[in-house]
DNA sequence: GTCTATAGTCTGATAGAC
DNA sequence: GTCTATCAGACTATAGAC
């Protein structure tokens, strides 16, 4: 492969990318509703005729940020080591999306999913990676009730829910934004919360 | 007081009911993006001028269907009486909100809040009526805490946004339109993860 | 019916690689 | 000098508030 390529293509996935982080920042900072397409491009400070060359449409763009944050989740879901027990793994989980969403400003993905409802449910590559990052959290879950750390009387999929919704929901953003609480701890705190509700009562 | 007078008042009355309604089924079927004055003013069948008369914005119609929901549920709150220890009323209340969503279709307030941040937050009645809400909870959370129903090293408002967060969030309405499980059994799972979650460990 | 906002298109200018 | 990618931004079409 000649250089020239390489280095073509390394511009383009990197204008990729800052779009996408473009993308991001405005999604968490003002909502779909004040994301246009003129100020992505020019928060990215690109021209809105190349922005269109990545992605054809709004819905697209929208799209792929939210794949990119699925993927990343499980990456981190994945990278987890098949040594520890399923509980910690899901501690884990929701500790590091929780501590994502309170530091790095990850948008309200349940905003943008109900706004696109349709269309969503339409495109067979984010229907696939969500059922995907879904069935590595019913896994655990089902494992953790095994070892003894979930109440088996509550149903799996309502405990999957609990979790991904945690993850998903932007209610506590305020508490870290009015500075009430570091990322950390309330992080901390909604584990536990969490997974004591869904501990066995002895 | 003339009984024509009183009349078209009814019939007034009658008719923003009536708006609200259609409001809040478009709001809950469909999400905000896609509720449109149009669509509210055909499915009310008035004409959009008679609409406008009763709400002058948008942000006006979806201010006061807000503010409804938030007073019925101000309402129910009231209603329990006052010999009921407060862990018992906050169960009550949580249920109670739960079933609403689930059955009467009450729409995910998070997602129009988020759409309308802006104006909600500089909306006197908005504010004062959600500040009331939030004292209710604040206090019950706090009883509940003297008497030892809820764990005292929780932080108060973080309590108090897991029990909003439940009654606001969308993310369960899923599992009762699949019919995977009724209003009742979902809302009776909900209470129990959330309130073992905050109860004292031993 | 009017007007504004914005998604999406098109054009001519410009810069950089060879 | 030619070619290609990107730029700035004018323009069109449409939805939807009012």
């Amino acid at each position: 492969m000649s250089s020239q390529l390489t280095f073509k293509e390394k511009q383009w996935q990197m204008r990729e990318d800052a779009i996408l982080d473009a993308t991001r920042e405005i999604l968490s900072s003002k909502g779909i509703m004040a994301l246009t397409m003129d100020e992505v491009a020019a928060k990215v400070g690109i021209a809105k005729g190349s922005l269109y060359q990545h992605f054809p449409s709004k819905e697209e763009l929208l799209t792929a940020a939210l794949l990119r944050l699925m993927r990343i989740m499980e990456d981190f879901m994945i990278s987890l080591p098949a040594t520890e027990p399923a509980i910690s793994k899901l501690r884990q989980i929701l500790r590091w999306a929780l501590i994502a969403r309170f530091t790095e400003g990850y948008p309200d993905i349940l905003s943008v999913k109900s706004t696109m409802q349709d269309y969503l449910s339409k495109n067979p590559e984010f229907t696939k990676q969500a059922k995907r990052l879904d069935d590595l959290l019913l896994d655990l879950v089902e494992q953790a009730k095994k070892d003894g750390a979930i109440d088996k009387t509550l149903p799996t999929k309502i405990v999957v829910y609990t979790i991904s919704g945690r993850i998903r929901d932007s209610h506590y953003d305020d508490l870290v934004k009015t500075k009430d609480y570091t990322a950390q701890e309330l992080a901390d705190l909604l584990v536990e919360m969490v997974f004591r509700g869904t501990s066995p009562t002895k």
